[in-house]
DNA sequence: TTGTACGCGTTATCAA
DNA sequence: TTGATAACGCGTACAA
């Protein structure tokens, strides 16, 4: 029985003794159309049949050629994610999300860093876009508007995660950023404090709107000058928590409480405070914004907002799914909230 | 001039409608296999044809479909990459490497997580070949023998991350675990402290290698028993170093130094110090693993080892992909090393 | 330098 | 339920 051996050699063909779909067919005596519905379709081919083509399946070790699927189906079962960063926990956590959401049903992650960039954004999704993605996740609110019509004119569903963007058309996940910043800094003005001063980084959408936020909570309060904002490019880390804190202190001596666009800016900001000697929160009040894991544990333990990042993938995911499978969603835009988490440091 | 239409519906062809290179062509004036070296092999055409072409993919929006490509080629450009965990700093670290080394040459990441499980890593690299990746980045060392056994078979190059394995025929880039943590605990007893606890989580192979250097240093050092260890399967975090902190102190009160098998269990346990009262290092010294941003900001500052994690993936990816382009490497396995930051806990 | 012919491995389609 | 045939869109091989 020479069926063990894949069709390599024969002719002059450009073979790579890969195992395929006809090999399995030949050994199992079906035609490749009947081996191929027993994988795909199970229930749409005798058992008898079914039996054989497993069997030969397993003795050849045949890996299905998704390539070849891809290229005769018009379908991928990739999903193309874009995201601004791997180092931030906030991005992993809804990765993590996204990934239980559709590791069940077969999909494949495409996943691509856009640094922040949304130049980089776009140009990585077109390169994405080479291997047909069935669907598309879309991070970066600044560029997204674009590529949203960009998709659809190619009839890629896409879903926004993170912000709700003002387009109801599109598909999104996430929460208001704008009313987040606005929450804490509320929470900071119902605490007492009036001097409340603001540093952000990164300067992506998110940083901004939650800005917005904070100016506004502070109009209203009529409080609105003098500001008291530091925002600088560079990424988000403890270290630069640190620095800013010194920057802000220095000019403005009179910050009674700080709010920092994000968890990793706080936990630096109070590092500097203790070597300093500035006592959080008596002297000076700091909070963030996420409530990554250490914000519970530190000393003080740190008020911010606590996001909802993993379900945000989840769900997002999941609206994507139904997107591809052409179910036409009930709610175009989802808005899971977020909470604000009271401790010691604000 | 119908040259702008894609050849949609003539036939009884199961066209998408998408613009193919025959469109591309077809609306340059030249053959498909001009359009195809004008774009992949430029040098090859003459810069008329070349514009021409050129001028075709944009008025047309032509996006390359990879898939066709891959099985026209058998290259895909995809490379694997199985990752234990997204959530893990140490990790994110590594995919930046990787990323910064692929991008400019054109591969693009396929990255599965293996949530720490070896027979998750088997599934997903099975599933991940379906995709015809070019070469394969691995990081568990459990299962990875056997699967670049098969990896092997099948002639797909792979490149083992982290630690240095022992066969010396697989590629590998990363450094000796073992000898870290038998750095680390001879830098305790230096320091001079003699009842030196170690707690470990998620028992993955690299932990256990640096518990093993742990016990070799204390044996050496004639301090083998009693023992100090917790080693628990959970997966490492800052609230479960605060747990352990407190689950050695009942089992070995007189611990004077703690090795914690990574910087997160350190914070925790550090943080679960300051709460009860016990001063860092005097009453209780503690150390972590990794060197992760916060670890040099921290009061007091943490004593652990720093890890080229960037650069083992820079230089995993560039090893891998000498593989695939069929350069023989000088050497099988890199070794990256660590360093000791000796800072205040510890 | 450019073009022709065909195959890559799979699934859609239609007939039996 | 099963099979024959023809795409899917591109690149290899070879000829001109």
């Amino acid at each position: 029985m020479n069926d063990m051996m894949p069709s390599a050699g024969s002719g002059k063909g450009r073979s790579r003794g890969r195992v395929t779909l006809a090999d399995v067919a030949r050994h199992a005596g079906v035609s490749s159309m009947t081996a191929s519905r027993a994988m795909s379709a199970p229930e749409t081919v005798s058992p008898e049949l079914r039996l054989r083509v497993e069997q030969a399946v397993a003795a050849l070790g045949y890996l299905l050629n998704r390539a070849a699927r891809a290229l005769a189906s018009a379908r991928s079962s990739v999903i193309t994610v874009l995201i601004p960063s791997f180092s931030n926990a906030v991005f992993t956590d809804v990765l993590a999300g996204i990934q239980d959401a559709l590791d069940p049903r077969g999909y494949q992650l495409l996943i691509s860093n856009t640094r922040y960039s949304d130049a980089e954004e776009e140009k990585l999704l077109n390169a994405n876009l080479q291997y047909n993605p069935d669907g598309v996740l879309l991070t970066g609110m600044g560029s997204s508007e674009g590529l949203h019509h960009q998709l659809r004119a190619r009839g890629i569903p896409a879903v926004s995660i993170m912000d709700l963007p003002d387009d109801p058309e599109q598909l999104a996940v996430g929460f208001s950023q704008h009313e987040a910043g606005y929450t804490m800094t509320r929470h900071l003005l119902k605490r007492g404090y009036r001097r409340i001063g603001f540093i952000g980084a990164q300067l992506d959408a998110r940083t901004l709107k939650r800005a917005e936020g904070y100016r506004q909570a502070l109009q209203e309060a009529g409080l609105g000058a003098p500001s008291r904002e530091l925002m600088v490019a560079d990424p988000s880390t403890v270290a630069l928590g640190a620095e800013l804190l010194g920057r802000m202190l220095a000019i403005a001596p009179d910050c009674d409480a700080l709010f920092c666009c994000n968890d990793d800016l706080a936990y630096g900001a109070i590092y500097q405070c203790q070597r300093r000697g500035i006592e959080v929160p008596a002297k000076l009040a700091v909070c963030g914004f996420n409530d990554l894991p250490p914000s519970a544990w530190m000393n003080p333990s740190v008020t911010t907002i606590a996001t909802p990042r993993y379900r945000i993938g989840f769900e997002a995911a999941t609206l994507l799914m139904q997107a591809i499978e052409g179910v036409e969603p009930t709610v175009r835009q989802i808005d899971l909230g977020y909470t604000l988490m009271a401790r010691e440091s604000a």
